[in-house]
DNA sequence: GAGACCGACGTTTTT
DNA sequence: CGTCGGTCTC
């Protein structure tokens, strides 16, 4: 099979190399077989030793998916392949950082220089380099949503929508749609047609918005996250010689979390893998990123996109005690799945999941705290323990309980630092300079000066674009004069410090007191951007900074707090970042119908089932013990119902299964 | 034109 | 509870 598949491609690369490349194989296989075999499966040694050509791999929850993939990379390594020609594209730039370093200490440092990252992140190096074709210059800069809703809302303002009486999309559904325009690779007809069917009257504004905030975006060199996998779409497929250069510089690609790629990833992979050689893993039952673009059906496709794909199955799993798997498949068996698998543990056993009834959410965070004070005492680490939810504010109960216990948490997923208002309003001191018509950061950093508002902020910002930032002295009259004067002083010397460090402090040293005129809780702020200095400790440039800042908001802080604290902590985290990890004991609190499922997919079929496939990856995230709580008679205010019930996704579930908890207060 | 104030309103998950 | 849009005053 795989000299049918290689005698294709090779043509274009010419025999010699083909068969240099693989003429030791069979000899590297018995060192690797030798070394290696009895750390994995026979499943996961035929996918870690595949053929070149392309494979899909269905790896269920807890089957050594990520330890298979390190091995792959070793393989490859160890086989001859150089490692910058191997492109690993993950769904975090930690879960990229985590396997190449585990691939290093399995076989040796060249995996260290294997290229990997989010695709985000990678469109985001390539276009940098390559984005010229496209008329972007290398210094553009990213927008994160709130960025992006900005501009949207600045446009939207423009061309006089607030008429009264019409209604008019809000920023926020506007940049959801163009979102999924950019994604799903559809028109916005369609887009308004299949979900907001509402706004079809006002479509022609609506796409007249939309071509005016692409050409914003492009006259001013600003990127948003769409952005970077359409135009890295729009330079593979338009731009033959870079797509052939980068096709030669990538010559085998893996892809991790399959089933969350949307339309243009695919795309993406398809364009990039021309050869063939191409590996995607997923799990099509734990698709769980539908409203951001994804499409399971990309891991359907694939053996269509690519012809003479080999498909492999990872079934056992490592992770988890029977009695948790038990749970799992019960849950995931309504679902229609498309590729059927059976999931198996050799761990017999285990406690029985538990599902807990509270009279009210202040009960069950009391339950929580208390059970996890237990666990403690006999002996479980605050480490090897979460609490799961659906939404992020589910937790904010429980933290305070958790701090009343004295229990150390750390939360995950939610509001991130670098989306609060403080931490942008520094950073676009920042961003102007290495992108000085960022339009954005200029009209965030004008707006805090006493005395410009919107109307002023836009004037100026026009001077600057037309005439460089200087002509501001001139331009501004009375107090203002004196502000902008400052701001001026402190960019030129900011510009002239070469330390990355330096310039935040001195952008900071400008910042602060209008920090402290603009918010009461001032000192908290001002923490948060001193750690923000911490983090820029780890950086050389400020691009990178920046870039790295707007691509992976939480994890560059994560990293920090973990580093800086050896206290044993618990992890409060949504389930969709709680993605591919696991923990001895899990708790997941709001399991309750209405919540989760949250009451507003009821009636979308398609949602329902990302739901529970949702709950399942929380399940699976369990070795040894799960506790299921739901508070009673929770009052839903915009529907106007009390929530009782379970999930019904676990409503049905059988007591041999499911374990029903009555709590009964002691203290 | 800036900024304070008032009433209305509401899903959530992330690169 | 916090954000949004509109209105009013300086």
């Amino acid at each position: 099979m795989h000299l049918a598949l290689g005698s294709k491609d090779f043509y274009n690369r010419g025999v010699k190399k083909y068969i240099l490349r693989n003429q030791p194989k069979q000899a590297a296989l018995d060192t690797f077989r030798q070394a290696y075999q009895s750390s994995l499966n026979e499943q996961q040694f035929q996918v870690a030793t595949a053929p070149d050509g392309p494979a899909l791999v269905i790896a269920g929850a807890g089957s050594g998916k990520t330890r298979t993939l390190i091995y792959r990379l070793a393989w490859l390594v160890h086989r001859g392949v150089p490692p910058e020609s191997i492109l690993l594209l993950t769904f975090t730039r930690r879960a990229a950082h985590e396997m190449l370093k585990r691939a290093a200490q399995l076989l040796d440092e060249r995996c260290q220089r294997v290229s990997g990252g989010t695709f985000h992140s990678v469109a985001a190096a390539i276009l940098r380099r390559y984005g010229k074709a496209l008329g972007l210059a290398p210094s553009f800069t990213i927008l994160d949503r709130s960025d992006a809703e900005d501009v949207i809302q600045l446009l939207r303002g423009e061309m006089g929508f607030s008429e009264k009486g019409k209604r008019f999309p809000k920023k926020g559904t506007l940049s959801d749609l163009f979102s999924k325009v950019q994604n799903r690779l559809l028109t916005l007809d369609e887009v308004v047609e299949q979900e907001y069917p509402h706004f079809t009257d006002q479509i022609e504004l609506i796409r007249s918005l939309f071509t005016r905030y692409q050409k914003y975006k492009t006259d001013r060199h600003l990127v948003d996250y769409d952005d970077l996998l359409v135009d890295l779409y729009a330079l593979l497929s338009e731009h033959r010689p870079i797509r052939d250069a980068l096709a030669e510089q990538y010559r085998h690609l893996l892809v991790d979390e399959y089933q969350d790629t949307n339309k243009i990833q695919g795309e993406i992979v398809r364009l990039l893998g021309r050869d063939g050689r191409v590996m995607a893993v997923g799990d099509d039952a734990q698709s769980i990123y539908s409203f951001r673009g994804a499409d399971f059906q990309n891991i359907l496709r694939f053996p269509n996109y690519f012809p003479g794909t080999e498909l492999y199955k990872l079934e056992e799993n490592y992770r988890s005690m029977q009695a948790i798997l038990d749970l799992a498949n019960a849950v995931i068996a309504e679902s229609a799945r498309q590729y059927p698998k059976h999931l198996f543990t050799r761990k017999e056993g285990g406690m029985k999941p538990a599902l807990v009834r509270a009279q009210d959410e202040s009960e069950q965070s009391r339950f929580v705290a208390q059970k996890i004070l237990e666990l403690r005492e006999e002996g479980i680490p605050l480490s090897e323990i979460a609490v799961l939810f659906r939404s992020s504010f589910h937790s904010f109960d429980l933290e305070i309980e958790l701090a009343r216990c004295n229990l150390p948490f750390e939360k995950r997923g939610g509001f991130k630092l670098t989306e609060t208002a403080h931490v942008k309003d520094l950073m676009s001191h920042l961003r102007i300079l290495v992108n000085p018509s960022d339009a954005v950061s200029w009209n965030r950093l004008l707006l805090l000066i006493p005395g410009i508002g919107p109307r002023t902020g836009q004037k100026m910002i026009a001077k600057v674009q037309q005439e460089g930032r200087e002509a501001l002295r001139g331009f501004a009259r009375g107090p203002q004069a004196e502000a902008i004067s400052r701001l001026l002083d402190m960019l030129a010397q900011a510009e002239r410090s070469d330390s990355l460090t330096d310039r935040i402090e001195q952008a900071m040293e400008y910042y602060l007191p209008l920090m402290k005129n603009k918010y009461d809780d001032y000192p908290k702020r001002t923490k948060d951007l001193e750690h923000l200095l911490v983090i820029a400790e780890r950086y050389r440039t400020l691009d990178r900074f920046l870039s790295d800042l707007a691509l992976e908001p939480e994890e560059s802080i994560i990293d920090v707090a973990g580093a800086d604290s050896d206290k044993e902590k618990l992890v409060l985290s949504t389930i969709h970042s709680a993605k591919g990890l696991e923990w001895r004991v899990v708790f997941l609190i709001w399991a309750l119908d209405g919540y989760f499922p949250s009451i507003y997919t009821f009636t979308d079929e398609a949602e329902l089932d990302e739901e529970r496939r949702l709950m399942y990856v929380a399940i699976t995230r369990t070795k040894e013990q799960i506790y299921l709580s739901y508070p009673i008679r929770i009052f839903h205010r915009t529907s106007r119902a009390f929530l009782s019930k379970p999930s019904r996704f676990i409503e049905s579930v059988p007591e041999e299964i499911l374990e029903l908890w009555m709590l009964s207060e002691e203290n």
